[in-house]
DNA sequence: GCGACAG
DNA sequence: ATCTTGTCGC
């Protein structure tokens, strides 16, 4: 795969993304999913489903690999997405939505990683990323404020102050779902500065690095 | 040509 | 992503 045919790919995969949340959408179970990068090119992909009300782990699941296709900007879904795919194959419970470790549609192409995983697997899935994509002014500082993020002059994701005194997180649509939900699901999921479904999936994942 | 550029 | 404990501040 070389970088022009993964572009062809985001173009060929982008017109399926959904920005509409089902009307009878019910999110009981969320997934978390992060990579974890050895000095070398091992890494461990985990995914971890919470039950979104009481916040506790009811299934994980982690699989080693090899990163095959180096760190792009703008091409980070095609290094991550194979492992991550894999890692939910093992899962028992079937999660309602997916908490991508990037972005959604804050991306240059609209289709960032939470956007291919979602239509790759039909699951909503929204993006949370650490790093903006695009321009904003800060939020207030204070918990469930946020700002605008926008790109090339739309807005394509939101800044969310998860918790007052850090940084706020960059949310954007991933797919079939809309983004004042996205926001609402993803506020719901933080106790710290990021949601417990993307520090849970993490610490799984490094942990497995060893 | 130069700077930006998720993890 | 990764290198990483204690420490400053609310």
């Amino acid at each position: 795969m070389t970088p022009d045919e993964a572009i062809a790919e985001q173009e060929r995969l982008r017109p399926l993304v959904s920005t509409r949340t089902d009307p009878g959408l019910v999110v009981r179970h969320v997934a978390g999913l992060d990579v974890s990068y050895a000095d070398d090119d091992r890494l461990a992909a985990a995914v971890v489903v919470l039950d979104a009300e009481s916040l506790e782990t009811v299934d994980s699941a982690v699989v080693s690999g090899k990163a095959d296709f180096p760190y792009v900007p703008g091409l980070f879904a095609f290094r991550e997405l194979p492992s991550l795919v894999e890692a939910m194959k093992k899962l028992t419970v079937a999660p309602d939505l997916l908490v991508c470790d990037g972005q959604g549609l804050a991306h240059p192409r609209r289709f960032g990683l939470a956007c291919h995983l979602g239509v790759v697997t039909g699951v909503p899935s929204v993006g949370v990323a650490k790093t903006p994509m695009g321009q904003f002014t800060m939020p207030d500082d204070v918990r469930g404020a946020h700002t605008d993020l926008v790109d090339d002059g739309e807005v394509v994701g939101r800044t969310l102050r998860t918790r007052e005194g850090v940084k706020p997180v960059f949310v954007s649509v991933g797919h079939r779902i809309d983004l004042d939900r996205a926001c609402a699901e993803v506020l719901r999921l933080c106790v710290t500065r990021l949601p417990e479904t993307t520090r849970r999936s993490d610490s799984l994942g490094r942990a497995q690095l060893r």
